[in-house]
DNA sequence: TTAGTCCCTGTAGTAACTACAGGATCAAGA
DNA sequence: TCTTGATCCTGTAGTTACTACAGGGACTAA
C-alpha cells in the first residue's frame, strides 16, 4: 500500500507498531527531528519520518544501542565525521553485524531441530545454550549491546 | 583453552566480558541460579554457570528480552510447560529469529557496499535506512524487542 | 456547536542494568 | 603468622530506554 503523508504522531506510531510515547521519546533525545506543526500545534509527519522511525525500531530490535543508531543515522545525515572515520566505523559495525548473524544462524538451527524432533518424546537437554556458547568467545572480542 | 572451574564472580564476569553487577542482577532476578559458597560466603561458579551466563549475554546482545531468555532457558530446564507449548513457543522464536536474520543480512549488505565504495567520493545519501525499511513492514506483523 | 477522539506538555513509573559505600574475605608475600 | 592489597559481600541509589498518566487544548463528524 502507498504510504500516507501528513500523518499525526498517533498514526506513525500505529503504522510502525510502536508506542506513541516512544516517538515522543526519540524526538526528545534528538534521534528523530522535530516535524512541522499545524496552526494548532499538532505535529505533522511525512514518509521520511516514518522510514527513519522504522529504521530505529528495527535497529533496536536487533540489539543496537541508541548511540549506535545515532552513528548509523550520522552516516546518512553526513554528521561531523570525516570520510576515514565513516569508513572505519562502518567496518566496525559490519564486524558487529556479522557476529550477530552467525549467532542467530546457530540459534535458528537449534530451534529448527527442536521443532522437528519434539512431538512425543522427551529428550531433556536441548543444546540451546551450546548454540550461543563457544569457549573461544571470551570477553574482549565481543561487542557490548548497550553502551558505556 | 580449557575453562577454569571454581571461579569467583569477578572471574566469570571478566571471562564473559560483562559487568560484575550484571551477574549479580541476573542472580537476583533468578535468571542465574545461586551458586554454592565458600565458608566465608564467597560464591563459587563452575563451567555450567559460565555457559549459561554467556548464553544470556549473547541473547541480550541479539535483542531478546529477559523474559524471552527465561523461556529459552525454560526449554533447557524443562520448566512447567507442556510439550505442545514448547513446540509452539519454539516456532514463535524461530519466526522471530528469521526476521532478525533477514534484517541483519540487509544491513550487512549495505554496510559492505558503503565500505567498498567510499574512499574519496562523497555520495551523500546512503541507502542505510532503506535497508531496514520496507513498506510492507507495518506494525503488527513484527515482534517487539522489549516485553509488555 | 457540541461530542468524542486524538494531541499537547509535564511528570512520574518501570526494566535492565550500573555505580558506590562500607565492611568482610582471601591469597601472596614478609 | 601477620599483613596488605585485591576482591567479594550486601544494601541502596543512579542511568538508559522506554511507558504511563493527568489535565487541558485541537480536530472532525454529525
Amino acid at each position: 500500500m502507498a504510504l500516507k503523508t501528513n500523518m499525526s504522531r498517533g498514526e506513525i506510531a500505529r503504522h510502525t507498531g510502536c508506542n506513541i510515547e516512544t516517538v515522543r521519546y526519540y524526538e526528545r533525545i534528538g534521534l528523530l527531528a522535530d516535524p512541522p506543526r499545524t496552526d494548532g500545534g499538532h505535529r505533522v509527519y511525512d514518509t521520511e519520518h516514518v522510514k527513519r522511525l522504522a529504521f530505529i525500531l528495527r535497529g533496536r530490535a536487533l540489539g543496537f544501542s541508541i548511540e549506535e543508531l545515532r552513528e548509523f543515522l550520522g552516516l546518512v545525515d553526513g554528521g561531523a565525521v570525516t570520510c576515514a572515520e565513516v569508513k572505519s566505523r562502518t567496518l566496525d559495525h559490519l564486524a558487529n553485524v556479522r557476529h550477530k548473524l552467525s549467532d542467530l544462524k546457530r540459534l535458528e538451527k537449534v530451534l529448527k531441530d527442536i521443532s522437528n524432533q519434539r512431538e512425543g518424546n522427551e529428550s531433556p537437554d536441548y543444546p540451546i545454550i551450546d548454540a550461543l556458547y563457544d569457549d573461544s568467545s571470551s570477553a574482549t572480542s565481543r561487542q557490548r549491546q548497550t553502551m558505556p
